[in-house]
RNA sequence: GGCCCGGUGGUCAAGCGGCUAAGACACCGCCCUUUCACGGCGGUAACACGAGUUCGAUUCUCGUCCGGGUCACCA
């Protein structure tokens, strides 16, 4: 085998490239931060599908990159045009802002909500870089580091079938790394014919050798060599993710590389390509996987088998944005729950993140926790806030309950007021598409005539309480005033004032007063469970009430 | 199968050689209460297993087992 000549393979391969490294160097100089100050990224790929892990990353890398006075910016890693969804960026930046992750730099909307780059080391779509991308892949070239590969996709499908009859580790290397030595006669021969090629990385490294490195997260690593002669340029001269990423996150000045943990296994790779194009490496910070539930066994989630992965999920469902962050984040810093219950106002940014407090380990994602903290975080928000956050959820997916609750303003936030407020509110719903199950009954629609009133007793019975209360029933009485026409009524009745006076001898009673209530309750709202009566009786009106009860009398009848 | 990561109650998790092994969610009970919530009090429930190091291991080491990830011209 002849030592070929590679400066003469990296011209046949690249004639039209003639910038240099150097050239890129100077074009994308080092960042003048402070020192420490972490440069991050999110890097997704514009398919369409804006998941929770793209949150996850997000948030990590947000808080890092500005809680150290550095830099947050996006790289949209469009390099499958397979993959690629028309609209898909615009979609992406707009939902991660809808997130809170507002960026630095990188790729952006303009005021016509067109994408555009923002910041000195663009262009930030990969699919604009390809110029950059084969300046050094031609150096690897040059410097017998890379070489084209003319193997058809039949070809390797053979190799992995033979590599499956062998029990031999899969991948091209060894002898099934058939262009790896060829003579450049070859090479001519089929760039002649038009053939289309990759370009392979050259790997000098061997799975006998091992080594450790450190991680953010997972901490000591071991690492296993990488001897497989991965894809660099795939035939389109399009990168893969793997060189995109050795290129662009050393041009970009990344000091910190955040992702999910399911690069780890890649990790090598990456490893040997930074040292072969002489970049530093960057810091890693490989986050666990969110699990899933799965009958009985844990599983990573999947795009195609839960909904709840997809943000669009969340904001269909009418998920507060600040409860589906809060709740990443107590999944992402074990200490956040505790500083939030310290600080219950404090905004976000206060928080001290830290990547040391991130487990190494994947979590399971548990709605019923995230249901927790989302009722936590609405109690605690204004009866404004939250009309203008339901009427806006509501508008695009319930245009019917928009009509409703939407229709007087003011007596729809008269009706979210009660319970809110001081320091024990009511934690009533944790998505705004509860609302309507739970304050539906203030509008008539929505109000359940064939309400049901508590068992054990008869409708005779139940008619004569609302109809010896409707005599009473003064909308001017105040709160005291109002009970105590109750308990009369309850009086009348044979049913005890007091509910400890019945407690205490359940025989003299009929019932107590609790159950009186109930009655009007049910008559009023249709339900056996609603806020304060008192306050649900001051906003709904003495005709409203009026109206339901008589109504309840008639249908009682019977 | 190779390589890699992980393993404290049902779930999320503190813990970094010595603790009756925190806390939160969920669940159960009691109290409060005109309902439901909220709130308060209490309860059930955990260091996967086996060696080794050590005076002493949940903590360190090794092995086993189990779970997960990854082995593309996808990221």
């Amino acid at each position: 085998m002849n030592t070929i000549d590679y400066e003469k393979l990296a011209e046949l391969l690249f004639p039209n490239v003639t910038q240099t490294v150097d050239d890129m160097e100077k074009l994308y100089p080092p960042r003048n931060l402070p020192e420490g100050a972490i440069v991050s990224r999110l890097a997704p790929s514009p398919t369409g599908f804006v998941h929770l892990g793209n949150i996850m990353q997000g948030l990590t890398s947000e808080r890092l990159a500005h809680q150290s006075g550095g830099v947050l910016y996006l790289r949209v890693e469009d390099t499958d045009a397979k993959r690629e969804v028309a609209g898909a960026s615009e979609m992406l930046i707009e939902m991660l802002s809808h997130y809170g992750i507002i960026f630095d730099e990188g790729a952006a909307l303009d005021e016509n909500g067109n994408i555009c780059d923002k910041g000195a080391y663009g262009p930030y779509k990969q699919s604009q870089r390809a110029f950059i991308y084969h300046v050094y892949a031609k150096k690897l070239v040059r410097e017998g580091k890379a070489y084209p590969c003319f193997c058809t996709e039949e070809e390797l499908e053979q190799f992995h079938a033979e590599q499956e009859a062998e029990k031999a580790n899969f991948g091209y290397y060894g002898k099934w790394a058939k262009w790896r030595d060829r003579p450049i006669e070859d090479i001519e021969a089929e760039i002649a014919k038009g053939n289309k090629w990759v370009l392979r990385f050259r790997s000098t490294g061997s799975i006998e050798h091992k080594f450790k490195y450190n991680d953010l997260i997972k901490g000591e690593v071991d690492i296993t060599e990488n001897d497989i002669d991965h894809v660099l340029l795939k035939s389109d001269g399009i990168p893969t993710y793997h060189f995109a990423h050795a290129v662009d996150d050393h041009l970009m000045r990344t000091t910190h590389v955040v992702r999910g943990d399911e690069w780890l296994a890649s990790l090598p790779f990456h490893i040997q390509l930074f040292q072969a194009l002489g970049h530093k490496l960057p810091k890693y910070v490989h986050i666990g996987t969110l699990m899933k539930m799965d009958g009985t066994s844990k599983r990573k989630l999947s795009k195609r088998k839960d909904p709840e992965l997809a943000l669009s999920y969340y904001k269909s469902e009418g998920y507060p944005t600040e409860s589906v962050v809060e709740y990443i984040l107590t999944i992402l810093n074990s200490n956040f729950e505790d500083w939030r219950r310290a600080n219950p106002t404090a905004p976000l940014d206060d928080f001290k993140f830290s990547a040391k407090k991130m487990n190494a380990a994947g979590s399971l994602f548990d709605i019923a926790k995230l249901s927790d903290v989302s009722k936590n975080i609405i109690s605690r928000m204004s009866a404004d806030k939250v009309y203008d956050e339901v009427a806006a959820w509501a508008k695009e997916f319930d245009a019917e309950f928009y009509a409703e609750f939407t229709r007087d303003p003011e007596y729809t936030k008269a009706a979210l007021s009660i319970g809110r407020g001081g320091n024990k509110p009511r934690k009533d719903f944790a998505l705004w598409s509860e609302v309507k199950g739970y304050m539906g009954f203030f509008y008539d629609k929505y109000y359940d005539v064939n309400g049901i009133y508590p068992e054990n007793f008869d409708a005779d019975t139940i008619r004569s309480a609302l109809r010896k209360y409707l005599k009473v029933y003064d909308p001017k009485d105040e709160q005291t005033v109002w009970f105590d026409k109750i308990k009369d009524v309850a009086e009348e009745l044979g049913f005890a004032r007091e509910t400890k006076e019945y407690k205490t001898n359940p025989d003299a009673y009929r019932g107590h007063v609790g159950d009186i209530s109930s009655f009007i309750r049910v008559a009023v709202t249709g339900k056996q469970n609603s806020p304060d009566m008192f306050s649900v009786m001051q906003v709904l009106g003495e005709d409203k009430v009026k109206e339901r009860i008589e109504k309840q009398i008639e249908r009682l009848r019977g």
